[in-house]
DNA sequence: AGCACGCCGACT
DNA sequence: GTCGGCGTGCTC
């Protein structure tokens, strides 16, 4: 037997990769597909190393190969190879991630794939570029595109196809006829047009994350705009940050690497100060907003829904005619909805969250899952309390400040952009730091105490982000009201950035949480509510076993149930990431699963 | 992962 | 009888 044998994978998520012989006198060099059989079925998989003999019996034979020239090189193969150390995928799923959707079926390709590769470069730089404004850190790093331009590739990540759309016509003023741009929106046959494109090399690709995994050879600049946006996160499985894999990439391929923010992340923060990554920052920050904090904007302690010290202050400065902003966090009208009597809470019956009372439909909505019914007057549990709805989202405070205010033009910012005397708008605009600016001169954030109760241990530095990117409009005067005056968030806010990083970054290392530990989670979904609880608490008590590691007792999801099935999960704490990795699925293949699934995210 | 096969309890 | 849920084993 002197055949030659071809390891193949599959967009599968089998670890496996299996052997096949290659028919005589073909050429099927690392990185072409291959149409095979592969358990009664056909299917398009990857060859992902040649070897001379096996041990398998009963080896089939390639069946076609579908590309004439391969479309991956054996360096995007070991890149798969490389993340694959990382997370807890499959070689397959990996490798398949680096190809478009148009070369996963069947599909033979005539075109010859050129992959132009450079010449290596020495240790990869890290910066991190520190400007408010997108287009003031484009001029930042213009200059290494430019360069790395004239004999090489550049790639440029951005979180959302809007920023990318934004950018993209400043890319192309200054780089015409090098720009390349991917995203998911795209149709299939644009999205393979422009990836073949790609692999011809000397481009400027733009895109969103899947634009790094479609990385020409001859790459040698990375660049990811707004680093610490939480777009830049896959959500669903295969969980993934960006900002690792571009970190990871720069490491495999040596390729230097820009991660730009108005406000960095913790985790490159840290890196700034061993030294790891260098720190641009064109113009030192004018901390020259004044940041008021205020007392109170308890609601439920004064049953007040507008405060009357924020009544006051808004009348004064619509006298002074002064354009006003209100940050706020709850979306919708109300919070939930309760019968006064028994204390029934009407729940969605598909997520189980929370009914929220829309006035404009006089229903129960579910902001989630859009579901909606009636409301009876009367709890249709009891049949004798009256339901009501509690708490105050945005809709029904601009009702009420409306009521307060009838001869001024109040509008929610997601309404209209026109001027407006005053204007709300919730956190979640600010995710990024494009939302245009709107013309406005004072501002108020009122609901941040319950911003920071939230069990999220990034609670107060998501806060600190969102309140200076929206004192970054161009506001004279932020008012802060708050019961915790004493918080080091509220006593940093106007100091120069870095103080409050300092200090964010010495509790966390005192409390032993990220960036100085990892964490994962591991989700389990099943059918049944019970056993599966009874199964989260019983891979819990594996993982509690290890006293390397710190487990955290199963909690609901949220939302709790989608479509038919529940889902628990359970927080694990580890100093290193591949030794806590590792306990995780040998914890997992010491458990028995039965009938539920586990889904791992690794920080 | 996806699929077949076999087991077992439930219900026309 | 037969339908369907679930556990197990296999894929070159």
């Amino acid at each position: 037997m002197n055949k030659s044998i071809a390891k193949v994978v599959f967009n599968l998520g089998i670890d496996k990769e299996f052997d096949y012989y290659i028919p005589p006198e073909t050429n099927l060099p690392v990185g072409s597909r291959v149409w095979v059989e592969f358990n009664r079925k056909k299917r398009v998989g990857i060859v992902t190393e040649i070897t001379k003999s096996t041990k398998v019996k009963n080896v089939k034979s390639i069946l076609a190969a579908l590309d004439k020239t391969p479309c991956l090189d054996k360096s995007h193969i070991a890149f798969a190879r490389f993340l694959k150390k990382e997370y807890p995928y499959a070689l397959g799923e990996l490798t398949f991630m680096m190809v478009p959707q148009g070369l996963r079926r069947k599909n033979k390709i005539s075109q010859d794939f050129v992959h132009v590769d450079r010449l290596s470069l020495p240790r990869p730089r890290i910066y991190c570029i520190k400007h408010n404004h997108m287009e003031r850190r484009f001029q930042e790093y213009k200059d290494m595109v430019a360069e790395a331009l004239t004999q090489s590739s550049v790639v440029v990540c951005f979180p959302l196809v809007s920023y990318l759309k934004f950018a993209q016509k400043l890319f192309e003023k200054n780089f015409p006829e090098k720009v390349i741009t991917v995203h998911s929106y795209q149709k299939e046959k644009e999205l393979l047009a422009n990836w073949i494109a790609i692999k011809k090399g000397r481009c400027l690709l733009l895109g969103t994350k899947l634009a790094l995994f479609y990385y020409p050879l001859d790459l040698s600049l990375i660049i990811i705009e707004e680093e610490n946006n939480p777009y830049h996160l896959q959500p669903e499985k295969p969980f993934y940050n960006l900002v690792d894999i571009a970190y990871f990439l720069s490491q495999c391929k040596k390729v230097n690497l820009v991660l730009s923010a108005d406000y960095p992340s913790l985790k490159t923060f840290k890196k700034v100060k061993e030294k790891r990554v260098e720190l641009i920052e064109p113009v030192k920050e004018q901390s020259s907003i004044e940041v008021l904090t205020t007392k109170s904007y308890l609601y439920k302690k004064t049953s007040y829904i507008v405060h009357p010290l924020l009544l006051e202050l808004l009348r004064k400065h619509l006298e002074a005619h002064r354009a006003i902003v209100i940050l706020y966090t709850r979306g919708g009208s109300s919070s939930l909805i309760k019968c006064v009597s028994c204390g029934h809470i009407y729940l969605c019956p598909h997520c189980l969250g929370f009914l929220r009372f829309s006035s404009k439909e006089k229903q129960g909505v579910c902001f989630r899952c859009n579901y909606r019914e009636d409301i009876p007057n009367l709890c249709r549990e009891c049949n004798s309390g009256y339901v009501k709805s509690y708490g105050v989202g945005i809709e029904r405070l601009t009702a009420h400040i409306r009521q307060s205010f009838p001869q001024a033009t109040i509008r929610q910012v997601d309404e209209e952009r026109d001027t407006t005397d005053i204007m709300l708008v919730r956190y979640a605009f600010l995710d990024t730091s494009l939302a245009p600016a709107p013309k406005v001169d004072i501002g108020f954030v009122i609901d941040c105490d319950a911003f920071l109760s939230r069990i999220d241990f990034e609670a107060a530095f998501k806060l600190y982000c969102y309140v200076r990117r929206f004192a970054s409009w161009g506001l004279s005067k932020v008012y802060v009201f708050t019961e915790r005056k004493g918080n080091y968030l509220w006593k940093n806010i106007n100091k120069i950035w870095y103080n409050f990083y300092e200090r964010e970054l010495h509790l966390r290392k005192e409390a032993a949480l990220p960036p100085y530990r990892h964490l994962a989670k591991l989700t389990l979904r099943g059918r049944d509510k019970n056993s599966l609880f009874a199964k989260a608490s019983s891979l819990y008590n594996i993982l509690s076993q290890d006293n390397t590691l710190e487990a955290f007792a199963p909690m609901a999801e949220v939302p709790f149930k989608v479509r038919g099935k529940f889902y628990y999960s359970i927080v694990v704490k580890g100093r290193r990431r591949l030794t806590l990795r590792y306990k995780i699925e040998e914890a997992i293949g010491r458990f028995h699963k039965g009938a539920i699934k586990i889904a791992i995210m690794l920080q």
